[in-house]
DNA sequence: CATAAAAATAACAACGTTGTTATGTGAAAA
DNA sequence: TTTTCACATAACAACGTTGTTATTTTTATG
């Protein structure tokens, strides 16, 4: 049987609505009656019952985030992010891997106060009492609940010209290219853009996928381009992490050969075989930004905007300029 | 605001006691009456009030899993079939990726009524009021609550035996071979035992690692055997896509020329490029008695035991009769 | 020292359920 | 026709909190 505050109550000759007061520090008790019971609430090992809580106060400061493909690895860093970010808060987490409405309804059922949405596919999703806050969702319909994406295209833009101040001119992109996936398409579209407006003729490398075989295998397309690329952009760590061994099989030196930037800002890329310059909004960033946005979006009346962020490129070994 | 049994009972002239009565389909109201109210509950869009049933019944048919370590992805597949798993009970999951102590705490306050653990280090964790169930933790220590784990070595001899029934007597094991992993232990041994009982002498290919790339790069030594094996295990799902992808380019034929068999029994193994014949605990069922193992555990006070479970070999393409 | 004002504490309703106890109603038995 | 007894329904306490209102105690004021 859990300690409640009627229990302390009793121990320390109070009431328990004092007791309750004392507890949340209110101003209406006297100093020392509040010390003392604080005690005796510890020392009994008193936790607080949530749902009696969340029946008066109809919150459970708990967000929910629904992960609903798991197997995406890249965004396992970010979730890991989220979570943290959530302890600085007074804010608790919890995860589900259900399909989205099914996970919807867990989290009805438990009453949180928000929810995060990791929605790959641009569909809409219907959205009910609670404050909602999507991630990465294609931004062309017009949802209820506000957006938090980075700006792919951007930061291709940006890459493109880093290398190009580096005095790079064949610059080659190895992505996934022909693919439905908006967020692929952003990527390789931003890098087209780049290229032109620098009157730079880009190269594209397809790697028919998102695994690090993918950016593996797309290397082996390289002896057969006409004109051999100086600087590679990668589309994400998992290819890139593929490009990165695949030219040092054919003793191809990053930087001093080719020089390799990476989309996807995330720790790992310090640790990689070769430090890996690389371009994106820093996911500790991103996960900072949606924590505050499902935040307040719960807790104030205004409407929450979408959000747009901008990248970050963080230079390491993998870039040099041209010799 | 939601709309309670006080609501629906206004609507249908009737008390909120036989309200809940209705609702929980108790013999002590007239079928007629119960109907009546069931449909007006419905038309109201009623949904019970999680807090409140929790405060009176102090249970909440909710297990919590926690998953420290998310980027190893092959639980991801264990994860989702739990979660399906759950499906067909009256149980819901929630999952945390904190580590365990933050996790437990967050769940304690939610009042789970049990808790999966995934333990990947052997070491005991304290056990408090709420029921626990581990999963995959080595079994020296004596811990109070029960583990569910697959029997490693177990599979490993009878990988050994399935090949050498075909003819094979050059069977190669492929894995993480030097490291303090238990896991990883477990299965080199299980491979020297099988072979030793077979007076087959062993030969292993270390990959020093768990990655797809590491299963990959460990077929390089393949030439520098001195005899070569006409079968193979491979470690994991991950080792042997990259050992069945080095061979490929290799032009080693499989299985004409080496038969292949990994550890791992998930349905991926079905899909690569050659179905590849497997071996382990199928994660349906893994998660399956991981599953009856916590709800056993929450619902009957007998003790709860340890399980180990046997492995199932799946022959699909990947291997065959020696010529 | 009496009294008003302020401060501290106690009492109680409410949140939305469930389970137990009390009340009313119609049918069978006297 | 009255009494008894199922049966159906209503009333109410309880779960552990919070916030509001009521009461007591302390302090300041004339």
């Amino acid at each position: 049987m859990n300690v409640t505050i009627k229990d302390i109550a009793k121990e320390a000759n109070v009431s328990y609505s004092t007791v309750s007061k004392a507890l949340n520090n209110s101003p209406l008790v006297k100093e020392g009656t509040k010390q003392k019971i604080l005690k005796v609430a510890n020392q009994m090992g008193y936790r607080p019952n949530l749902a009696a809580k969340q029946l008066v106060n109809k919150k459970t400061e708990v967000v929910g985030l629904i992960w609903p493909t798991i197997d995406r690895i890249v965004l396992a860093t970010l979730v890991t992010n989220i979570s943290k970010a959530f302890e600085a808060t007074r804010y608790s987490m919890i995860l589900s891997v259900d399909p989205i409405d099914i996970a919807k309804e867990t989290f009805k059922k438990f009453q949180v106060d928000g929810m995060i949405v990791f929605a790959e596919s641009g569909h809409i999703i219907p959205e009910d009492d609670i404050p909602l806050v999507a991630y990465g969702v294609e931004k062309k319909g017009n949802a209820s609940y506000p957006i938090i994406d980075a700006n792919h295209g951007q930061a291709m833009k940006q890459a493109v010209q880093y290398l190009y101040d580096l005095g790079h001119r064949q610059i080659a992109y190895v992505g996934h290219i022909d693919t439905a996936d908006t967020l692929q398409l952003e990527k390789s579209e931003g890098y087209q853009k780049g290229m032109e407006t620098l009157e730079l003729s880009p190269v594209c490398m397809d790697t028919n996928g998102l695994d690090w075989v993918d950016g593996y295998t797309a290397i082996d397309g390289l002896a057969s381009l006409s004109t051999q690329p100086t600087a590679i952009i990668g589309g994400s760590y998992d290819i890139s992490a593929g490009i990165l061994r695949a030219l040092q099989e054919r003793n191809i030196r990053v930087p001093e050969d080719i020089s390799l930037i990476s989309y996807d800002n995330i720790p790992k890329m310090e640790t990689m075989e070769v430090p890996m310059t690389c371009i994106g909004v820093p996911v500790e960033v991103l996960a900072e930004e949606i924590v505050q946005a499902v935040i307040h979006r719960i807790e104030s009346d205004q409407p929450s905007q979408s959000l747009i962020l901008q990248p970050l490129l963080v230079e390491r070994q993998s870039t040099a300029a041209l010799k």
